[in-house]
DNA sequence: AAAGCTATTTATAAGCA
DNA sequence: TTGCTTATAAATAGCTT
């Protein structure tokens, strides 16, 4: 075709983050952002001398990884101590198995993996591990009755604004989501780890039920 | 102060990949990127519908992770071995050269790092709790005692946590404010939600894919 | 370390080969 | 689905507060 001397194309077109509906062009992007992603992470490693590990799923259930040095490595150094099996906590999980729009709910996982890593620790840590347990288990029953605990009052609030509302939280979500894996990393006035005197470390926090 | 009329900035500059001898720089473009690498894996999840799970050790040996929904769940769906059952499927796996770019392995420095933070595992599991304690305080005090519950999370969590988060909400709040007195006439038929008994209009939040 | 700013470099949404 | 191309949206290096 001859593009009648306009432009050639209209160039990058803005789009909303949320999921692509036709499932061709949500292919694509997968491919491509796919790329992107093992791009940057590349680039953080070589850049920073982390060690850093991506996993991806797409809705068809391929898996695509990326792992500096390689994803076993940083997978068994977050969570080194996840042999046993015994899983009282049962996960609602939702992974992206073709399952179009989809809340994700709470991730009694994490909490899980935390309370595993207590056990390791337990030994050194006793009274640590049973103010932990006391914790874990009130924060667990205030998520329980909430799955998504903005729900009620939504509700409450009404729908006339329900557009721009949501809007907005969406766009929280994500955030929040982000965030809430990156919150810890901030002060703690905690008594310190043998031999560093870094920042703290952080693990997943992101059990906000989202 | 008087920037000297020209350009008050030189703008990004170009760099090369590879790793950044100053400390200070390191650390901050770490954490630059870190956010941006995350916010990419949560947009493709969003987009794509896919599982994505994200775990960086920063050369300091502190580790951050993003999640969708899950890094266990990923991570146990990527490599089986740990869970149960049979094969592990790799469909397409990239090992240290995903985005096409360069395999870089890593420095001596880096696995000093990375030993260290296996060696201190334990440490950070410790202080990890102790966060844990202070965070999930806040939280089921903060759902304890309030109606509403974006001022209960706000005012607890405050902007030191979720800064972004907090902004949002606030500026949510007062936009659901002032169209609630307008929607008390429009109302819709609803089905309920599973275990609540009230007669307020539905808000439909699948509709709008959460 | 955490937030803004600015000027550029990158990443990409659309199309098409 | 893998690659180009174009024009534009995003990310971010270097500074400042």
């Amino acid at each position: 075709m001859v593009r009648s001397r306009g432009r050639p194309s209209l160039g990058r077109q803005r789009i909303e983050i949320r999921r692509i509906d036709n499932s061709g062009r949500r292919q694509v992007t997968f491919s491509k952002r796919r790329n992107g992603l093992f791009k940057k992470a590349s680039e953080l490693s070589t850049l920073c001398g982390a060690s850093v590990a991506v996993v991806a799923f797409s809705s068809a259930g391929n898996v695509f990884a990326f792992g500096q040095p390689t994803v076993d490595a940083v997978v068994r150094r977050f969570d080194p101590l996840h042999a046993d099996g015994a899983d009282p906590a049962p996960a609602a999980v939702e992974d992206g198995g073709g399952g179009g729009d989809d809340v994700v709910v709470a991730d009694p996982e994490e909490l899980d993996a935390l309370r595993r890593a207590e056990e390791q620790t337990k030994a050194q840590v006793a009274a640590e591990q049973a103010r932990m347990r006391d914790v874990g288990d009130k924060v667990t029953q205030a998520m329980a009755g909430r799955t998504l605990w903005w729900e009620a009052d939504v509700e409450a609030l009404g729908e006339a604004e329900l557009p721009e509302f949501v809007r907005a939280l969406e766009r929280l979500r994500d955030s929040v989501r982000r965030h809430a894996s990156t919150l810890a990393s901030t002060a703690t006035p905690l008594p310190p780890p043998p031999e560093q005197e870094e920042e703290v470390p952080e693990l997943d926090v992101s059990d906000y039920s989202f």
